[in-house]
DNA sequence: GTTCCGCATGAATCGATAG
DNA sequence: ACTATCGATTCATGCGGAA
């Protein structure tokens, strides 16, 4: 069966409202952070974040299905010397929109931005907020487990991509062939705090997040064909993970010049663009 | 000068009265957790939670000096399937109340409790919530520098034009560097993530922290001789690392036993008990 | 081929200065 | 007083070219 890449042009305000009712499978997405990225998106003031995120949340909830989930890549940025609260009323209201909020997974960047102040420490993490419509939704635990190794490590050093591969063959070997060989001694499940590197070297396409960052979602809470939509899609990291995967995807972009790339970007893959 | 380590038996809510205005440097504490279940060991009900802390918050904003900070350690439980919003709630609450949010670390607890669930993975990580009273605060940064990682050698061993002089990033982010500064320096500031791992040779009683961990703290916000508070002091971990730091101290603990324990503990050593 | 090494880059934040 | 702009600060990574 053929996978399907989908991308739409536009706000995702209003592009949601396109998709049926309870039709994916897996939403993962980095939206905006607020007053960053002023020159590539709208820019939206922290004040103003809340008030301007529900409606697309409110979207997001009709869209998913039940046994579906919901990834929110965010982080609130320093106001006036204070973390702003903007991403913790966001939860609460999104508590009220019906959303569940399930889970705090902590992406720790290792190399996160350099610098000094006087008052804090360098940002080196960021919030995977997990939220449901229901409490019972589709997992697949064994598609992430680790090399026992790796997080007993007391060195957490991120993995080259040498030995990411060497890593990711050994894990679909495991359980490819013969499962009872691995008995869950050489595997472990994983922990709520994922660490991973940012890709700063991409000079045209800079991505929020690596593309190992959604790979690893996706495999987590969807099977092949299910459907993966990002309603900020950026540079596509998502989709270009869930076409990886044999997923289909959907994405959303405001911006002409990130829509462009990404369409033309998937073509030379095997999906189908709409 | 001799080092003090005091300990009051008693309810904090109470005994916090008897501190005087502005006489604390640093707050480090874990408040029992909410509980679902009634009557168990100081069972909190996570719907009350915030309700039962915010008296406690006040008096806590009372005694501390408008230098000083206070490090909460906590974390939210799962009830129902969800993660309770009680944290976020008490975060809102205790800005009202006067105290800023200057940060949000991350304690990453390397080896955490193993288990497995259907729904989510094993929870690695608690939150160290960094409030202040004032933008201006003590902190002592070079006490807890880490070493570069290895990446600094090879990359500082011989340095190229451009490393010698500033040079400006292309990509408008405002951020130049000079890596000649880094030469010479074997030793980096910290993250906002901090790798610690649980105390598991438990004897009598079982620590909700390493003493590493107020450890940290106290380096950071605290010199030798400053007043260091634990309103929940539990088996005493603040008060055993403050004191080897040279440091001041007061627990509050509303159980007789954990008080006997600790008191019989720090007799041992150099300090007063009052 | 393999290892070594140079190098651009990234969801940042603060304090001072200017409008 | 309040907001906007600007300079200063400083890690870790993966790519690509060189040894």
């Amino acid at each position: 069966m053929q996978i399907s890449a989908k991308c739409l042009l536009g706000d995702c305000a209003n592009e949601l409202k396109t998709l049926d009712d309870n039709s994916v499978d897996l939403i993962f997405t980095s939206p905006p952070y607020a007053d960053q990225r002023k020159k590539t998106y709208g820019g939206v003031h922290a004040d103003k974040y809340v008030e301007w995120f529900l409606p697309i949340s409110q979207e997001l909830l009709r869209v998913q299905k039940t046994t579906g989930t919901f990834v929110l890549n965010i982080k609130e940025r320093v106001a006036n010397g204070e973390r702003h609260t903007y991403v913790l009323e966001l939860i609460i209201e999104m508590r009220k929109q019906g959303w569940l909020w399930t889970e705090e997974f902590i992406w720790h960047k290792k190399n996160c931005y350099p610098g000094k102040w006087p008052n804090r420490f360098r940002d080196s993490w960021e919030r995977l907020l997990q939220f449901n419509k229901n409490k019972k939704f589709n997992m697949h635990q064994e598609t992430v487990m680790v090399p026992m190794g790796d997080w007993a490590k007391p060195r957490l050093k991120n993995l080259s991509k040498t030995d990411r591969e060497r890593d990711e063959s050994k894990a679909e070997s495991g359980f490819g062939k013969n499962v009872s060989n691995w008995s869950g001694r050489d595997m472990a499940y994983p922990t709520n705090v994922i660490h991973m590197a940012t890709e700063c070297n991409n000079k045209n396409h800079s991505a929020a997040f690596p593309v190992s960052l959604p790979e690893w979602f996706i495999k987590l809470f969807t099977i092949e064909h299910d459907v993966v939509l990002d309603p900020f899609m950026g540079s596509g990291a998502t989709l270009k993970a869930a076409q990886k995967l044999k997923r289909n995807s959907i994405g959303v972009e405001i911006e002409q010049k990130y829509y462009d790339m990404v369409t033309s970007e998937l073509s030379h893959e095997q999906g189908y663009l709409f």
